[in-house]
Parts: structure tokens; sequence; C-alpha cells
DNA sequence: AGGCTTGTCAAGAGAACTCTTGAATAGGAG
DNA sequence: CTCCTATTCAAGAGTTCTCTTGACAAGCCT
């Protein structure tokens, strides 16, 4: 029968993957993979870290199975390496969610006050698209918006969405999304826009949300394609 | 806009509960009080710890919010905080089976062969008890099965399936369960059993994950009835 | 080849984690 | 009240983690 050394070794195992999500920095690129995959210079960026550390940061991930990497020229490519990680991400949130006082303070502090807020649901959203007469406005970056978005949604990254304006078609209602709950591009956009006399609206969670349920995704035809996995 | 300190300072928060499960020791406790809540005497004798040192643990996990202690007399008991953390920990586990280059070697170190071993899923199980003559043992410690137990299932610890071998019917095909896929009662149950000239199965997962699918469960009338939490 | 860009490696300072040991605390029993 | 039990607290040694810095490697371009 098993043996308390063996049963050590194999919960230390299984706990890798935790021990890899267990930082703030980790779990940056984890949430900013679960849009799809990204360059080590991108993904440094995006978290304001030193391309070393990111790439200290991304190796780890990849020991412990959690992400993927591919090299395309002199570029080398991250991306999370099954639907498993996207899932124990989504649990490790909602665990967090569940808990915590401390954690509604931080999201204030970070997301400030969304009471102004116009704010849909999925469902919601899915109704409306049958009714017609939405438009759809995927403001993440144009990568992300490339590597998968909501069937119809138009890309107009956040940084664009003021210059841009003319493009959205009048008198319809708009609906902007994002990365996530935490991510604010989808919350500028809704204010710029109503700003501007438009009904705006965001849908409460975002992409990754939207793909995990199982609704239909669509990708553009410049996509950087990935070869087949080993 | 938020700024990166305090998204920082919010992916530090929402990682806290991976950082509590980022340790073996820690995930056995999680383990364990999946089956039911514990006090820390009986803890650390599972884990193999002192109990100062299993105390450290659990309040590490209680200050992450995924363990709930409350006292009775002179015991302190630790319950797992929510059906999040259930969920948390199975998402946990399925990401490291999903790579499982090593994960596989330590499975087999620990459990051994199972080639020998009959097995059933709980789909089948539930097929089997629709069509009736088939005993279900539970052969976890006592207090687990007061917790919580598969309806109809007889507890019989496994130290004592040898000596009480008379009570469980002849004839009948008899199933075997415990906690969980990792958990060796049930194995060395059923193998006592064949032994012994019996139809003997195990089944493939444990408690946990049938109360997880949904399905009915049951509690023993003298189990240690928890105050409502606040 | 040589230079450029993108990533990784290696070493080290400071912080956090883990386990041990011995003392302190809270509740129950006599 | 005193003793006993179950648990927590506090301090410390050894280990691991995190970020920085500067060197190294791999693939492009000319």
């Amino acid at each position: 029968m098993g043996n308390q050394q063996e049963k050590d070794a194999l919960f230390e195992a299984l706990v890798e993957a935790a021990k890899a999500l267990g930082n703030g920095r980790r779990a940056q690129l984890i949430d900013i993979l679960g849009q799809g995959e990204r360059s080590v210079e991108e993904l440094a960026a995006e978290i304001h870290q030193s391309m070393a550390n990111t790439s200290q940061h991304l190796q780890r991930l990849l020991r412990a199975g959690i992400v993927y990497s591919r090299r395309s020229g002199t570029r080398i490519y991250y991306s999370l390496a099954s639907p498993a990680v996207e899932r124990l991400w989504r649990a490790l949130r909602e665990a967090a969610e569940a808990h915590s006082g401390e954690l509604g303070d931080l999201v204030r502090a970070y997301v400030g006050n969304r009471a102004d807020l116009s704010m849909i649901t999925r469902d919601e959203l899915l109704l409306w698209l049958r009714q017609g007469d939405v438009v759809v406005l995927d403001v993440r970056p144009q990568a992300e918006y490339e590597a998968g978005h909501i069937p119809g949604a138009l890309s107009v990254p956040f940084s664009d969405v003021k210059s841009r304006l003319r493009e959205v078609p009048q008198g319809s209602e708009i609906v902007a999304y994002c990365r996530g709950p935490y991510c604010l591009y989808a919350d500028e956009a809704v204010r710029l826009l109503t700003d501007e006399g438009r009904l705006a609206t965001r849908l409460e969670d975002g992409f990754p949300e939207w793909k995990a349920a199982g609704l239909p995704i669509e990708q553009s035809a410049t996509v950087r394609n990935a070869p087949p996995r080993p």
C-alpha cells in the first residue's frame, strides 16, 4: 500500500499548477493568454515587467504544463496549454470572489465606480442579437480580435474608439466587450460613446467567458496560423 | 482609468487562493476536508505532521477564505468554505492530469498496479443500483461516512473489512468506494474481498465526485451538527 | 560575415515560505 | 482553583521565490 513519501510526492506534483498560478504577475499572463497567443515582448509590455523577468515567469508556466510555446522566426509565441487551464483560472476567480471582502475593495479601487455604466449579460446580448439592430464592438487590441471574437463584432481597439466614431452606425444600440469583468477597455469605450450621445452598453464579462459558454466564435482570415501541436 | 499598481494588487488578491493551494501538505488537507469537517488533531494525523505545523497550514487556508473553522468545546473543526473550493480543487487536478508527464509515474508509484482491479464508473453504478442486488460499501473512516455517503451504503471502514466480512451479504455484487481516485482504501478492500471469493469492484472515483455530480446523498443521524454559519 | 532583434541563462540580494521547538491560551474536568 | 487537552503563537534556521543586471543564443537582414 502506498506510503506517505509517495503520497507527498504525488500531491506535490498535483500542486505544481497551483504554484505556477500563485503569483500575481503570472496570473496576469494567464489572463492575457486567455485571449489568444502572444509573444514575450507583447506580454512583457502588458504586465509592465522586463523581458527577462517575463520570460522567467513564462518558463515557470511552461514547466508546469500551463502554457505552450512555439517559435516563429525570431519571436516566441505563448498560449494556454489546454481548455483545462482556462477552467482552472475561472474556478480560481470564482473561489476568490466567493469569499474575501477585501477583493471587492480592490476591484472597486481598480475599476472605479461602475454605477453609471449600462451593462448587460451574455444571455441578454444573445436575445438582442436575435432581434437584430445591435452593433457589437470588440474594443480589445487588434491581435486579440484576430485570434477570435464574437461573430459579427467590429474590431475597434479601445485607443481608436474616439477617432473611428463615424464608422459605428448611428441609431443602433451599441454593445462593447473586452477581456472580461476586470478589463476596463469596454468601460471607457461605453463612457466615450455615451458622452457622444450614443446608446452604449458593456457586456458584463468578456470574450473568454463567451467562448467558454460554448457560443460560436469567429476568427479573422489574417489570424497568425499556429502549426498543429506535437 | 485603473493604474498598474491597483491592477497588481487585484491580481495578487485573486491569486491568494492559488498560493494557499500551492503546497502539497495543504492540498492533502483540502482533499481530506472534501470528505467533511475534521479537527486539527485528526488532520495532523492524516498528513503525518505536527499539530503546530498543521495548525499553521490551516490558518493559511483560513486567511485565504478556503476553509471555515468553528470551535466546539476544546476542539476546533475545519471544513471547506464553499462548493467553489471543491470546484477549484477538482479543476486543479484536471489541469494537472491533462498534462501529466511526470504525474502518471507518481500516481503509479503511489497507487501501484491497478490492472488486476475491477473498476466501474459512477454511471455504471447507478445502472446497477436501479437493477438492484448490489451492496455498496463505504470503506472510509466512520466520521467521513457520517458526514455524508451514497444512499444505502454500508459503513465498513477499511481497517474493519477483514473482520466484518460476515456482515456483507453473500451472493451480491459488492462495490466499494472511498475518497477519490487517489485513495487506496477501496483498492485494498476489493483485493481483500476478491481473495475471499467475493465479487468485488471499486468505484472509479469517490464520494466528493458523487456529491459534485448532484447525485443524492445521505447523512447519519449521529452526524456532528454544525451550527449555521454567520 | 556582421549587426540587429527577440528571448533565454546565470548569479545574487532581499523577501517569503516551511518546518521545528517551546511557550501561551481557551475550554473542560475534577 | 488546578490540571489536562487541543490548539495557537512566536522565534529561528534552512529553503525557495522574485526581480535585477549583464552576458549569451538563435534567427533575420543586408
